[in-house]
DNA sequence: CAATATTATTGATTTGAACCAACATATAGG
DNA sequence: CCTATATGTTGGTTCAAATCAATAATATTG
């Protein structure tokens, strides 16, 4: 174990994928831009190996570098809607009319499923 | 994560920004799920410190655990168009006819800007 | 094909992310 | 109010993320 977490260490079907296709999608627009790992990770700030792990959508590098590339490639507006509480519909239903700054207290063990 | 790469220790403004939102964002629809730190991150595979880490934005938090917390909250399919090619006007623009699998050979030191 | 650039891979080094325990403070809800 | 729970903070441990150098493999272009 240690000190990566599990969802790093084997993340679920769905975060695998996510990360995977958006490694691709970064590769995809760096070529586009014919820019080499080298040119566009001095953009970012960061060494052109780390730049090589985000393509492949390595799960435990930090999230900065996998947001930098979206805005070095001029693609970071597309994350502005992203969890926006208005979309979140599932959430505005569960919302009750007050807003609280903690989790309710659990009386029960109500341990997950 | 050691070794702290610029984008990490000073974002870019827009990065900051996306990061701060994206943590205010998941904290809001945690709430209003009435989940605590402890009870999500359980869920998500991590500590509750990490879960705070991201609900501040923190930028050096391994990207696993942004998106453990958007799929333990149902909020994960939001990232399905982020950087997607189809959408990339810029990058579609760009490219050439052909779809080379590395960058293009530069012949002279062009720097960027 | 040849020459050059890009990308992948390996091994070594450094340092902070992730973890935990303990304690402090804030909040919820009776 | 009171009390249990949630969240914040501190100090310490561990180990891998990020870096670099060197080399190998792959791709581009003349």
């Amino acid at each position: 174990m240690a000190r990566v977490s599990k969802i790093a260490e084997a993340p679920p079907h769905a975060v695998a994928q996510a990360l995977a296709r958006l490694g691709r999608n970064i590769r995809t627009a760096r070529l586009r831009r014919k820019l080499s790992h080298e040119q566009l990770a001095k953009r970012i700030g960061i060494s052109r190996y780390v730049m090589a792990d985000i393509e492949k959508g390595k799960p435990t590098t930090g999230i900065a570098a996998y947001l930098g590339a979206l805005w070095a490639l001029g693609l970071l507006t597309q994350m502005n809607g992203l969890a926006d509480p208005d979309r979140d519909i599932e959430g505005k239903t569960l919302e009750s009319a007050r807003r609280p700054k903690t989790a309710p207290k659990r009386t029960s063990f109500d341990d997950d499923f």
